[in-house]
This record gives C-alpha cells, sequence and structure tokens, in this order.
DNA sequence: TCCCAGGCTCTCT
DNA sequence: AGAGAGCATGGG
C-alpha cells in the first residue's frame, strides 16, 4: 500500500491510495492539526509535534521523522497499512456511496490516542468544530507540557485530581465535569483504554459508556477514531440527516464491512454539500 | 432575538 | 422504552 524512503531525517512516502492531508486532518476526526503558511500541515499528536506535506508528484513528507519513529508511531497513526482503494472500489457498486467516496476519498482513519480522542469527542458532544478546537487548544495550554510547535494533551492521570471549578478557564460549559469524570476513571483503572481495540464492539463500547458525558455517539467515535473499530458508526447530526436524504434512512448493504470508515465520506461528503438543503 | 453545533443526562409518561 | 427539557458557550 505504500513505500517508505529514509534520508535527510524526514520520511518519504508513496502511497497507491489517494491521500489528502485536509481532507485527513480538517474533516473532523482530529482537533489539533493545521495548514500552515507554507502549505505544510503541522499537529502535535502522540506527544510530539508532526510537520508534513505532499508535494507536488504525490509524495508524502514527514520532516524529521526517522524510521524507528516512522515505524513506532505515524504508520499506525495513518492507518498506513489499510487498502482504501479497495474499499472505495467495493462500496462504489451503491451509485451514492460511489459519488460520496469520490468526494472524501482522500481521507484516512487516524488510529490517535486513546485518552485524546476520548477526551476530545466528550468535548465535541452538542458544539462545533471551532469551538471544539478552541476549548482542546485552551486544555493543552493550561495543562499540558511544553513542547517544540506547542503543548502535548494533558494525561487523564495529570487531570484526574482536579475539580470541574478548575476547568472554567477553558470555558468547555457543562462537558468540564464530563472531562473530570472521563479522567479520573481511566487513571484509576475502572475504565481500561488499553484493551479496547481488542475486545469485540459491544463491549468496547460498554466499557466507555460507564463514563458520565460518554454515550453512544461519543463512544462510538473514539472506538472508530482511536481504537480501530470501523465496525462503529457514530451517528451525529449531519450522519442522521445525510441517512434521511441519501439512503432513506439505512446504511446500503455495501457499507456494513466498513461502516466506520464509510461514515466519514458520508460526514465530509454532507458538510461540504450541505446536502443540498439551503 | 432565536437557532444551531460531530449529544448526554435526567425526568416524566 | 420513548419523548422532551435543560445544559454552557459562541457564531451566524
Amino acid at each position: 500500500m505504500f513505500t517508505a524512503e529514509f534520508k535527510n531525517n524526514n520520511t518519504y512516502l508513496t502511497l497507491s491510495d489517494p491521500f489528502s492531508l485536509s481532507q485527513t486532518l480538517d474533516c473532523g476526526q482530529a482537533f489539533r492539526f493545521e495548514e500552515l503558511a507554507n502549505g505544510r500541515w503541522g499537529g502535535i499528536a502522540c506527544d510530539r509535534y508532526l510537520e508534513l506535506e505532499i508535494t507536488a508528484d504525490g509524495q508524502v513528507v514527514l520532516y524529521n521523522v526517522n524510521e524507528t519513529e516512522f515505524e513506532n508511531v505515524w504508520r499506525d497513526f495513518f492507518d498506513l497499512d489499510r487498502d482504501y482503494s479497495k474499499i472505495i472500489e467495493e462500496i462504489s457498486t451503491n451509485e451514492v456511496l460511489k459519488n460520496a467516496s469520490e468526494y472524501g476519498k482522500g481521507i484516512r482513519v487516524l488510529n490517535q490516542p486513546p485518552w485524546e480522542t476520548l477526551c476530545s469527542f466528550i468535548i465535541s458532544q452538542n458544539n462545533n468544530i471551532k469551538r471544539i478546537k478552541g476549548i482542546i487548544s485552551r486544555l493543552c495550554e493550561t495543562y499540558g507540557e511544553k513542547t517544540q510547535g506547542g503543548y502535548t494533551f494533558p494525561s487523564a492521570e495529570k487531570l484526574a485530581p482536579l475539580t470541574p471549578e478548575d476547568l472554567a478557564p477553558l470555558r468547555a460549559g457543562f462537558r468540564a465535569k464530563y472531562i473530570i469524570d472521563a479522567a479520573r476513571k481511566v487513571a484509576n483503572g475502572e475504565v481500561n483504554l488499553e484493551v479496547l481495540k481488542d475486545l469485540p464492539y459491544l463491549d468496547a463500547r460498554a466499557e466507555l459508556l460507564k463514563i458520565k458525558g460518554v454515550g453512544p455517539k461519543v463512544a462510538d467515535c473514539a472506538l472508530l477514531f482511536s481504537h480501530r473499530h470501523i465496525d462503529a458508526f457514530p451517528k451525529d447530526v449531519w450522519i442522521k440527516r445525510a441517512l434521511t436524504v441519501l439512503f432513506g434512512g439505512e446504511l446500503p448493504k455495501e457499507a456494513v464491512p466498513y461502516a466506520g470508515i464509510v461514515q466519514q465520506y458520508i460526514f465530509f461528503f454532507a458538510r461540504e454539500t450541505k446536502l443540498n438543503i439551503e
């Protein structure tokens, strides 16, 4: 699915799948990457700063990433061992899915750190992406560790001793108490995030639902964007709208084996086109 | 001013 | 078990 070359302390990738940094990093699954003035994308993930770009000839460049770091961190983060072209081909027997995946074919579903993802999607509830980013940014600046390019995402252990009042500067609103409940349960082992990727989907979901402020949608986002559960299908307002408008209420059978991936295509398509509801 | 945002909890039938 | 209000905050 890709070949990698390591030189000048950078990693150079050639992918067989179509790949878009804006679609992947700014489609609402990650909240801490942004496009830089020089056209590269930069952000902090997995406790380190990453800067990358796609060159004119389609090569992906990860700057200041050596082979060890690529293998240990970014290969999995960018889900590089999954064949997206094959998935798109299979779902394209459905005309609407073909259209939607054509719009968002550059998306890859990331495998992000468990705590960061869970916490971020707790913050996302009944919220908009711009404000989600703001709250997460203030959370990291206030309680994360300083590193090159900004601040790391604070650990559950760091947040567990705090109270919701301590989070007032984040302006997270009613979500502050949920963040603290999640931090405490993760830090004290009541909820074990590390095993979720190896549990059956429903068992993993039940584990996350033990946290106050985590319902089906937030749990599914965590399972999909962090724990490799592409059988999770987060239903937000956009997806519910799209299912009704595009598919008469139910996901086409072609999509079921790849529900989570397809969810991203539909989400992207729905937001781009606004489903032609004006 | 009201409505909405990658929803969930709580209460009331 | 299903419906509906309330929830913090900020942008349109």
